[in-house]
This record gives structure tokens, sequence and C-alpha cells, in this order.
DNA sequence: CTTATATTGTTATATCATTCACATAATAGT
DNA sequence: ACTATTATGTGAATGATATAACAATATAAG
């Protein structure tokens, strides 16, 4: 039964079956029972079921689901398939690292380009992104399609630079900073990377075990 | 009243107070309600209240909280006054940015050394932390405290690596790479940063928005 | 000193998420 | 063809989490 309203939980695993579906993939398995997938992957068979069900019927009743075929129906529904462009702002040691290890089009994005404020790398290339001055960002912005920004700023200027970019028609942020950006727009999505709290949740975590 | 187990969730809303309350103490607030850091944060103040009464009383009726006072009792909670060890294993583009960036101090774990493969890096330091070989590597943590290791490795090697890790007596993992660490042992705890699984959620919200 | 106001900690309620249980249907073996 | 087995999708039951409601108590004002 199709849901309308999926939850954040639901939607929060489906990168995870994904990944599992591309190694069962690669190691050449066919088909898979949600009961061995669940055991695979610490999950139980029902909730397997259950969230697979939020989006359409992709098993067959005796047999089970073929792998190659859910990793498709998943990767559709991430949107993987989307080709979604992309600019990094921040070149940071952060942002280099992104660029030159994340596999971007591996999940459905294009890095069409970077920008900073530093001279020393403005004009250069990152593993094949060139890097353009910030200067150049809103000309930029209005001229190609950016669905999101990669923000690796120092945070001071992160929330207002949002804000700018938002108006601009910006309406996806992956962020790395360490505040909680927002905007009153309920259409415009963030998508943050806390390293501190997760640092901290570990920290909680082995002092209380 | 003092809860014996924490869920999950409230767990990993403390480093989110934690961070808002060091703001406002910045910021020279001295005293707050719950009310209004709710309204700051976006979060009920109803939430916010029961989630302080798992670990004990910090308010006052007709008061509210003290920041400062309040910041202290939830970092002591999270454990930042543990003074934690942590050592990383793979100083690749990633690792480099962590080491140079992230500001370890600040969440009470110090970065005692770093370990890799290769010599070009051996033998050098990453601001300030040393980088020993992987040969070291046993040695070393059968004779220094290490109460957490970073994991940026290739994930080929990650879970055997990790393996071995927990027999020396490694219980803290924060895992960069892109699988699912997990150890028979269920006082070893793992944090992870799934860059990718994050990329892949804001994909889908975009795609549905 | 008294009263009105503010705000907590906690119990009760409502909402959301996970697991169970089963009818239904496909597969595999004889 | 028939039967036993396997497994799905889903409605109901359980469990977990978040919100609302409120008694208790401190502050602040007159």
């Amino acid at each position: 039964m199709k849901k309308e309203n999926i939850s954040d939980a639901v939607i929060r695993r489906l990168p995870r079956y994904y990944r599992q579906l591309t190694d069962l993939c690669n190691r050449g398995v066919v088909r898979i029972s949600s009961h061995s997938l669940g055991q695979e992957m610490n999950i139980t068979a029902s909730q397997i079921r259950q969230d697979f069900s939020c989006f359409g019927e992709f098993g067959q009743q005796g047999y089970g689901y073929n792998v190659e075929e859910l990793r498709t129906e998943i990767g559709h529904i991430l949107g993987v398939d989307n080709h979604h462009h992309l600019v990094m702002i921040g070149v940071g040691n952060l942002g280099r690292a992104l660029l030159h290890n994340f596999p971007f089009s591996d999940t459905g994005f294009t890095v069409d380009g970077a920008f900073d404020i530093s001279p020393a790398v403005i004009g250069s290339t990152v593993n094949g992104v060139p890097v353009y001055s910030m200067e150049e960002l809103d000309t930029y912005i209005r001229e190609h399609t950016v669905d999101v920004v990669v923000m690796t700023v120092p945070q001071s200027v992160a929330q207002s630079m949002a804000d700018h970019l938002v108006e601009l028609g910006v309406h996806g942020f992956w962020n790395f900073t360490n505040i909680e950006l927002s905007s009153v727009n309920p259409n415009v999505k963030f998508e943050n990377i806390h390293f501190a709290d997760s640092l901290l949740t570990l920290s909680y975590r082995i002092a209380n075990r």
C-alpha cells in the first residue's frame, strides 16, 4: 500500500538498503528474502517489508526479492538517476578531501564547480572541478542549474550565505558547518553532517557503557 | 526522576543542547526557560524538560535554568571532562582535514597519534600529531590508553582492522568508512559518519519536496 | 506580606514506529 | 497434479517517543 507521507525513520534506512543491495549485486546474489536481508543487516524482516511497502510491491511470495531489480527501485526512490547538480562553497581541507575522495557520481550528483575567497585556489582545479571566485557565485547560480550547495565554510558566515542562496533559488544544502541552518521556506532542504555531535554521542556511550 | 536507560533519541539531542548553551554563554545570557530555549532550537519546551529530567533536576521553578550551570551539567553527562584519548588510522585527505580543522579538545578528546601505511607521511607530523607506521600500531595500543580509534581507511580493510583493534582493547570507533562496522562485544561502541547516506537522504528530499 | 505570574518536574495522553501474526500466493518437490 | 514449503504484503498489537496538562514552588511586584 503506497503511502503518502513517508516518515524520516524510513527514509534514513533507504540508503543502507541501497548500500547492502549494491554489495549483494557485486557478490552476484540474484534473489534474497526479507528474512536473510534482515539477518545480514541486523534488522527485522518485518521492518524491511513494512519499509518497502511504503513505496510499492517489489517482491514475490514464495520467492523474495530480485536483488538487482530491488536495488534499481530503491535507487530510483532515492533519486540517484535524477542527475542533480551541485556546487561546493569553501575549498578548505574538508572541501578538498570531499572533492578528491567522495564518489559524488555514485549518488547521482555532478560537481560542477567550487567557490572560495582564497586567491591561492581560485582558477585552479581540484580533481577536475574548477574553483571560482566568490564574486562569481551569484552570476553562476543565476545562469546554471544548482540543486545542492555543499557548505564547507566557516560557520560565522554560513547562515547569511545560505539565506542569500535560497533567494537565488537553491533548495538543497549539504551542511558541514557546526550550526543548524534553516529557512522559512519549507521546500528548502538541509542535511547536516555535525562531526562534533557525532563524536560527543560516542563520548557519552563509551563513558556509560 | 533520574532514568536508568536513556533512549538514543535523547542522547542524540544532548550535543545540540550543549552547542546551543555554549552559544548562549558566549552571548552572555545568564538564565533561560525551557520555553525560550525551545523557541531558539525549534523544539517543544515539553521535550526539553523531559530530556533534562532523565539526568536530574537542573532548573528552578519560576526562574528557569542557569545557562552556564546547565551547560556544565550537560558537558559532564556527555563526558567532555573525561579527557578521552584517541588515535587516527588512515591519514588521507579526510584524516588530514580532521586533524587540521576539527576541534577535538572542545569535545574532550586528545589526539595522541596517527597511523598510515604510506612512507610519504610516516615520521611527519600533521598539525602537531605524529604519524607512525602501521607496524607500530599494535605495540602502541598495548602501551597506551586508547579510548577511540578514528577510522578513515579504505573500507576493504576496515572490518578486519576493527576486529583486531577490539581484541587489543579498543572500545570506541569513530567510523568514516561507508560500511556498518560491528562487534559481538556490546561494550564496543561504533559511531558512524556515512557521507553517502546523508547525501542520498538529501537527494530523496529535494526530489520529493 | 500577599497576590499574580512564571516555570519547573512529572503524570497522563496522543502520536509515531516497530513487531507480530496471518491470509494469500508463488515455488519446488514428488 | 498435488502437497509442503517459502515468503510476501498488510492489519492489528505492542512498544517507544513526543506532547499536553497540571500540581507544586519559586520569583517579582505592589
